[in-house]
RNA sequence: GGGCCCGUUGCUUAGCUAGGAUAUAGCGCUGGCCUUCUAAGCCAGAUGCCUGGGGUUCGAAUCCCCACGGGCCCGCCA
C-alpha cells in the first residue's frame, strides 16, 4: 500500500470511529483533496448535518475533538465545516521515494488483471492521406490503450480496414487505368489551384501519390457514362463475390494502408492487428448476421426485399429507427458486416472499445441494438471524439481545406530541429535530428491528448507547435534537465531519508509524484486519457519549482536524497511521457 | 422536423459522472531573474456577472427545465 492510500485509510477509519464514538455509524462520508495547501485530505461534513440534527461546523468540531493524530495523521482541524488533516511529510516522502526506486518502470502501473481489452482505433478509409482532424482517433487510441496497459489490462490494438464499397472501387479503378503523366498533371492543377494553402503532393508515399488518382476518377464517373458503368461494373462482380475484383480492391487498399502505416509510425502510432472488411463477406459471416437477425422473433421486416428491423422500443427517436441490414438484392451493408467483426472481435477479447468521430453515434448505437437483439450480453464501449476544423472552416480534402498529418510532423520536427540548432552546439547531427524528432512529435501528441475528446477543437499552427508552458517539449525539457543533472552528478549514495527532503519545494514535488499510480488509474478506467498530460505538466513544473528554489548537486549533506529524489522525478516524467506515447528524450 | 454533444477570462483549457472553503492551468500582456546544476525555465502582477433565464438546495460552474450560440447525425453509402 502506498502512502498516500494509507493515509486515506487512516482518515476513513478515524473519522468512522469518531462517528461511532457519537452514535452516528452508519452515515456516509467523503473524502476530498483541498485546494489549499492547509491540508492533505479533507472531509466535508454538510452531508452529516441532517442525520445528527447539528451544523456542519460543530460536527467538525466534535470530530475533530474525537480524533487521536498518530500514524500518518499529523493534525486535524475543522475548519469552516471541514475536517482538514494533514499527512506526515516524512511518512509521504520516505514511502513515496520507496516505492518509486523499487518499481521502477513499473511505477504507476497496476497488477495484471487477466482482462483482454481491445481498442480499435483510426480505421480510417483507405482512400487518402491522413489529415490532422482524422488525426485525433489514432492518437487518441493509442494513448488509451497504453494507459490501459499501464492500469493492468492485456491491451490489444485494431484497424478495421475498409476494402469493401465504392470508394475503395473507385480508387482502384483510378489506379489500375490511369497513366502517371495524367496523375502529374492533377497534381500540378491541384498545387496550382491551392497555391495559398503551400499543398505539396511530390511525397514518395502511396497515400499521398494516389490521391490523384482517386480525384480524377471521381471526376470521371461523374462525366463520363463509360467510367460509370466501369465502376459499377466492378461494383457488382464485387458484391457478387467475384475473387478478382476483389483481390485487386484488396491490393489497393494494402497498397494504400502502407502509406497511412508510415505517417502512423510516425507519431509513434502502431496497430497490433489489421482487420479486413472483406473477410466478413468471404467468411460468410455478415450472411449469417443476416440470417440470425431474421430469425428473431420480433426483429427482421421485410420490405420491397431489403430487410430491416424496427428499433423504435431502443429509445431511439425519429426515421432512426429503421435499421436496414440486407439490400434488395440480398447483399449486405457496411454495418451489417460491422455486426459480424464486432462479434468476431468479442471471441478474442473480453472488452471492446471503439474509437469514433462523432458522426459515428447512431451507427454505434444501432449496433449496440442489434447485438443485444442478437443476444450479446457484452457491447463495445465506444469513445467518441469531436472533430476538428481550420480557423478557416470545416476542414474538406477535397476543396483543399486541409492539413495533412505528414506536413504538420514536417513542420513540428523542422522548428524542433532549429531550436536545438540554437541552444546547442556540442550536440552531432545524428543525435540533434533524433531529439528534434522527438520533440516535434512529442508536441503534436500532447496537443491532441490535452483536450477532452468530445470538445470541438479548432487547429492552430501556434497551438500545435508551441514548444512552452503545457506542452510536450515542456515535459521532455524537464526530463532531460534531471537526466542532465544526474549525469553531471557521478558518483552519489541512493537514500531514503525524509529528514533531508524538508523544503516547501521538496514536499511538493514528492507529493506531485505520489499521485501518478491514480492518474494511470483514472485515465485508462474513466477514460480520462487528458489526465496524463495536465499530471505531466504538473510533475515537470513542481520539478522546475523545486529546480529553481533548491540547489542539489552543491548542497552538502542534503546532497544524496536530492540526487535521489531528482532521479524518482526523472522515473515519473519518462513513464508518464511513454503512457502518452512520448519519447522521453535525455537532452534536449 | 427529430436526436446527440459542446459553451468557463483577449485566446486555449481543468473542474461537471459522486453539488460545498478564495474556480485550475497554459498562451498572450506588464515587470523582474542566466558567475547553482540546460532560460524549451523561474518569480511577481493585471485579467472571470463559469452563454442567458428560471428551478431544486443551507449551498449550483457542477443537478433539473427553457432559451440562445457552435458542432454532429437522421441513405437499400462507407
Amino acid at each position: 500500500m502506498s502512502a498516500i492510500e494509507q493515509f486515506t485509510t487512516e482518515v476513513i477509519d478515524s473519522v468512522n470511529k469518531a462517528l461511532n464514538e457519537m452514535g452516528a455509524s452508519d452515515i456516509a462520508f467523503q473524502t476530498e483533496v483541498p485546494p489549499t495547501d492547509a491540508a492533505d485530505l479533507a472531509v466535508p461534513c454538510f452531508q452529516m448535518s441532517k442525520a445528527l440534527r447539528k451544523a456542519p461546523a460543530m460536527i467538525a468540531e466534535e470530530i475533530a475533538s474525537r480524533i487521536q493524530v498518530g500514524g500518518t495523521i499529523v493534525s486535524v482541524t475543522p475548519v469552516n465545516g471541514y475536517l482538514n488533516f494533514k499527512m506526515d511529510d516524512s511518512m509521504l516522502v520516505e514511502g513515496t521515494v520507496r516505492d518509486i526506486l523499487n518499481s521502477d518502470g513499473k511505477y504507476g502501473a497496476w497488477p495484471k488483471k487477466g482482462i483482454r481489452v481491445n481498442v480499435e482505433h483510426t480505421s480510417t478509409n483507405p482512400t487518402g492521406p491522413i489529415h490532422v482532424g482524422r488525426a485525433r482517433n489514432p492518437v487518441i487510441g493509442d494513448t488509451l490503450a497504453r494507459a490501459l496497459a499501464m492500469c493492468g489490462y492485456d491491451v490489444s490494438t485494431e484497424y478495421y480496414v475498409n476494402d469493401v464499397g465504392k470508394q475503395v472501387v473507385i480508387l482502384t479503378w483510378g489506379v489500375n487505368n490511369l497513366t502517371e503523366e495524367q496523375a502529374d498533371e492533377e497534381r500540378e492543377r491541384w498545387a496550382k489551384e491551392h497555391e495559398k494553402e503551400g499543398q505539396v503532393e511530390d511525397r514518395d508515399k502511396t497515400d499521398h501519390k494516389w490521391v490523384a488518382f482517386y480525384r480524377i476518377a471521381n471526376r470521371m464517373m461523374e462525366n463520363d457514362p463509360a467510367v460509370k458503368e466501369e465502376i459499377s461494373d466492378m461494383l457488382r462482380r464485387f458484391e457478387a463475390g467475384d475473387q478478382e475484383i476483389i483481390d485487386t480492391v484488396r491490393k489497393t487498399a494494402e497498397g494504400m494502408l502502407d502509406g497511412l502505416r508510415q505517417t502512423l509510425g510516425n507519431i509513434g502510432v502502431t496497430l497490433d492487428t489489421y482487420t479486413w472488411e472483406s473477410r466478413f463477406i468471404a467468411d460468410g459471416s455478415a450472411r449469417d448476421v443476416v440470417e440470425r437477425i431474421k430469425q428473431c422473433d420480433k426483429a427482421g421486416q421485410e420490405e420491397n426485399g431489403a430487410w430491416f428491423v424496427d428499433l423504435k422500443d431502443y429509445g431511439i427517436h425519429g426515421k432512426n429507427t429503421k435499421f436496414t441490414f440486407t439490400r434488395a438484392d440480398g447483399t449486405t451493408l457496411y454495418t451489417t458486416r460491422d455486426i459480424a467483426y464486432h462479434l468476431d472481435k468479442f471471441k478474442r477479447a473480453d472488452r471492446l472499445i471503439d474509437v469514433l468521430g462523432e458522426d459515428q453515434k447512431l451507427g454505434s448505437k444501432q449496433l449496440c441494438c442489434v447485438l443485444d437483439i442478437l443476444g450479446s450480453e457484452r457491447m463495445p464501449e465506444p469513445m467518441f471524439y469531436s472533430f476538428v476544423s481550420l480557423p478557416e472552416g470545416k476542414m474538406s480534402t477535397r476543396r483543399g481545406v486541409v492539413v495533412y498529418l505528414d506536413d504538420l510532423i514536417d513542420e513540428a520536427v523542422a522548428r524542433a530541429y532549429d531550436e536545438i540548432k540554437q541552444r546547442r552546439t556540442d550536440i552531432p547531427e545524428e543525435k540533434m535530428r533524433e531529439i528534434a524528432n522527438a520533440v516535434g512529435v512529442g508536441a503534436i501528441r500532447y496537443n491532441i491528448v490535452r483536450v477532452q475528446p468530445e470538445k470541438q477543437f479548432v487547429f492552430t499552427w501556434s497551438d500545435a507547435l508551441n514548444f512552452d508552458g503545457n506542452s510536450g517539449p515542456f515535459v521532455q525539457y524537464a526530463h532531460a534537465r534531471a537526466c542532465s543533472m544526474l549525469k553531471k552528478a557521478g558518483e552519489y549514495q541512493q537514500v531514503v531519508d525524509a529528514s533531508k527532503l524538508t523544503d516547501a519545494a521538496e514536499i511538493k514535488l514528492v507529493k506531485v509524484l505520489s499521485k501518478l499510480p491514480e492518474v494511470i488509474r483514472s485515465a485508462a478506467e474513466d477514460r480520462r486519457i487528458h489526465l496524463l498530460p495536465a499530471y505531466a505538466h504538473e510533475v515537470a513544473s513542481a520539478f522546475n519549482q523545486f529546480y529553481a528554489a533548491v540547489p542539489v548537486l552543491t548542497s552538502g549533506e542534503s546532497r544524496d536524497a536530492r540526487i535521489t529524489l531528482v532521479d524518482c522525478t526523472r522515473i515519473v516524467l519518462r513513464n508518464v511521457l511513454n503512457t502518452m506515447g512520448l519519447a522521453a528524450p535525455e537532452e534536449m
